[in-house]
DNA sequence: GGTCTCATGTAAATAGTTACATGATTAT
DNA sequence: ATAATCATGTAACTATTTACATGAGACC
């Protein structure tokens, strides 16, 4: 990620309501480490710089019982840059996947583990899948009317296309190279909660 | 990426048979970076320090008229290694989607820019697509018997059913954020005398 | 002879994580 | 009072890319 990206992830999440480091890390974590990742590390020293640029601004908190913190604001300085940052075709990621290449070295590993990472993905994902359908309920519900409701959407079908085409490679794989662990049945069975 | 995976990748692509940097670096390049990649920057660093613990040797070539290559084959303590990292559960990859972080903020961006990130992404899984299935052709083909054969198709089979559930997700996207495609396309047509 | 690609390698820059420091606030 | 968590921040480390240096064979 060269010309790097941080800066913009950061603008972005300013630009539909302000926050702090705090909060921008929770937002991360919790809701979009679907697609994007921060750590503390990189998150204010990136506040830090771009207000220094005045690509966005704190702003006067007048609570005085809560912690401090301090939220800043997209400026529309900020807001042009963004867009023009949004304009350009995005760079598309190199992966290291380490699940995959341990699959891909699987004759190598000790017996049955390759089946194990299988079964944990597989666990995962349907954790995962379960997890983006609530989500998806919940922001319909709540998120009514919201401008970015269709992307929000959008998005969300996204990872719950890729977790459901996963979690039928995950049964086509244990059956391609897991036999006589399960029979086939149960093998359907423990897969029927996505067809 | 923190107990790094870089060295056990090597140790991985070395026991499937020896290798020099160059060589690592193209089959990464060509035909693994689905899934894996490396940069010369970290390869042949990667490939001494290997080499100093053991767990590689530099292979004696006896050619004379090529050029100057220093394969490396793994060691039975390399062996070891690999296998004791291979069984153990693979750690999560954390991504970083500059596409999706795109989406996601969408409503920020100039007026159909979004709509043509989603037909680039789309025409590229296409493409994506018919090369796996390609290689998947070539690899039943050429390749039949070879012990790790049934690793690769798995593999194969999860890029070919990641691009497919990708390209349909590209349909409803565009549906869900995109209309008006007709003038788009009408706007392309015309552009197309210049060219 | 000149240029191109092969092949190894490294320095410098960039990215990103981890672990800790600090001090305040809240909860028990 | 003690512990837990909130919130900001940074230093040190790890990971990774980029760009270049080098020399040799191949190409014409």
């Amino acid at each position: 990620m060269s010309p790097k990206s941080t800066p913009y992830a950061l603008l972005g999440l300013l630009s539909i309501e302000p926050m702090a480091g705090y909060d921008i890390r929770r937002e991360l974590q919790e809701s979009l480490s679907y697609f994007w990742n921060e750590s503390y590390g990189q998150i204010y020293p990136a506040l830090k710089r771009l207000s220094a640029q005045g690509l966005i601004a704190p702003v006067r908190t007048h609570k005085k019982g809560g912690r401090e913190r301090q939220p800043y604001t997209i400026t529309s300085k900020g807001r042009a840059a963004l867009r023009n940052w949004l304009g350009e075709p995005p760079r598309q990621t190199l992966p290291s996947n380490e699940f995959l290449l341990k699959i891909f070295l699987g004759r190598f590993a000790p017996p049955g583990s390759c089946c194990e990472h299988i079964r944990r993905h597989l666990a995962q994902c349907k954790q995962l899948l379960a997890n983006y359908e609530n989500i998806r309920k919940v922001v319909h519900a709540e998120r009514r009317g919201h401008p970015d409701l269709d992307y929000w959407l959008v998005l969300l079908n996204h990872g719950i296309a890729m977790r459901r085409a996963e979690i039928r490679w995950c049964g086509q794989a244990l059956r391609a190279l897991c036999a006589g662990r399960k029979t086939k049945k149960k093998l359907r069975r423990s897969l029927r909660y996505q067809g």
